[in-house]
DNA sequence: TCCAATT
């Protein structure tokens, strides 16, 4: 039987759940119930013979062909075509071994050679468990098998670029985005200033909603550059803020100290030791009895009120209500937001917001709260509240830009 | 010292 190997995207248009139940490779369905999927949805599935015109035209982000009416890169290219021979392949399990690549491929078309790329310095893919990028070679037997027709593009697998000065630090990070933009939006935007190979829009862990952060990456530097100039400070059409457009931090060129302090914060600790004494110094009991003796006499609730105001209430996001907290000390992690926060009501989330190289607290941090009342407790209770030798100021989140 | 976010 013939069938072509692709890895689905399903964020992707044409990833379909049909697709997914066609799934046959057993290798990464037994994967992805194992729960070893960093992306459960990430799958190999049986399909018509699957062929795109190959690194051209569109993003890497979705397939550039969905017809069988395409030329298949063996007649375009020719076996000898090295072009179309060196695979890069992404979203691999974060504890996939060598092996287990090898012969996932393996079973499509002999495999010339092949390797994992990992962390340097953890070993491990990478820390935030993507970003696995593998690469390998289809050569030889490749036109004879099922692995013919094996070109894949989009999605999780594509043709590996030749690798050279061009191509590097083409990589964008971009902040400010609308929420409402989409990565396809997005794509848009920037694609007036070169090919894009990857794009994406990070999206809230809890509500699924955008972030307002993305990345492109483009084909060349130049265009990177380029998108920085145009973009960079402008604001997209129809929307009320400007974007930050820059060079996205790489990962993995992280100090070691940095990545060991990572790893060393533990979301469980509850006293981090320079914040022990201060911690104790808060006066737990007193918050408690204030925020609910107030709640007493704060019988009403804010959401009907948000309706009447719509959507400029500082602070109002579609989860509840974020609470700016400027003033901590560069040693302080989410737990104090935690202490802080907690006694007065329901909290959604803390975020101390860190240096990306150093891991030390820039000043600042976010609570989001659920119920306004409460926050407005918090808030009234804390700002000017003085932890160590620090004062702290807290109030509704604004959508101040910080330029540094 | 003053409003993030880094796949």
């Amino acid at each position: 039987k013939q069938y072509s190997s692709r890895i689905i995207n399903p964020y992707l248009p044409g990833s379909t759940e049909t697709q997914w139940r066609q799934a046959e490779l057993p290798q990464l369905q037994g994967w992805a119930e194992k729960g070893l999927l960093t992306q459960p949805k990430m799958i190999i599935s049986n399909m018509e013979p699957q062929v795109t015109n190959g690194p051209n035209g569109t993003t890497a982000n979705g397939p550039s062909c969905n017809s069988r009416s395409c030329p298949s890169p063996m007649q375009t290219g020719g076996p000898t075509d090295d072009s179309k021979t060196n695979l890069i392949v992404n979203y691999l399990p974060q504890n996939m071994t060598q092996e287990e690549f090898r012969s996932l491929f393996g079973s499509i078309g002999e495999i010339e050679s092949c390797k994992l790329v990992r962390d340097k310095i953890t070993g491990t893919m990478t820390h935030t468990g993507h970003r696995k990028i593998g690469g390998m070679t289809h050569r030889g037997k490749c036109k004879e098998g099922p692995g013919g027709r094996d070109v894949v593009q989009g999605g999780m697998v594509s043709y590996a670029r030749p690798s050279s000065a061009s191509i590097r630090d083409a990589n964008l990070y971009v902040s400010g985005l609308p929420k409402t933009m989409t990565q396809k939006d997005l794509e848009q935007l920037f694609s007036q200033y070169g090919r894009i190979i990857t794009s994406r829009i990070l999206v809230d862990q809890v509500t699924g909603g955008s972030r307002g952060v993305g990345f492109i990456r483009f084909d060349k530097r130049i265009e990177a550059e380029e998108a920085i100039k145009g973009l960079n400070g402008q604001k997209p059409s129809g929307a009320a803020e400007p974007i930050t457009v820059k060079f996205a931090n790489n990962p993995s060129q992280k100090t070691s100290q940095a990545l060991l302090s990572q790893l060393y914060q533990s979301p469980n600790r509850r006293y981090p030791g320079p914040l022990h004494h201060q911690a104790q110094r808060f006066r737990l009991d007193n918050l408690l009895n204030m925020a609910y003796g107030v709640k007493r006499f704060s019988p009403i609730t804010i959401d009907s009120m948000t309706s009447l105001v719509g959507m400029n209430i500082p602070g109002h996001t579609g989860t509840g209500w974020c609470i700016f907290v400027y003033n901590l000390s560069p040693d302080s992690d989410e737990s104090v937001l935690w202490q802080l926060f907690g006694p007065f009501g329901a909290v959604n989330n803390v975020k101390v917001i860190r240096d990306f190289n150093t891991n030390k607290c820039k000043g600042f941090g976010f609570v989001t709260m659920t119920n306004y009342d409460e926050a407005a407790m918090a808030i009234a209770s804390l700002n000017g509240y003085r932890l160590g030798d620090r004062v702290l100021q807290v109030s509704f989140k604004t959508n101040k830009t910080h330029k540094s």
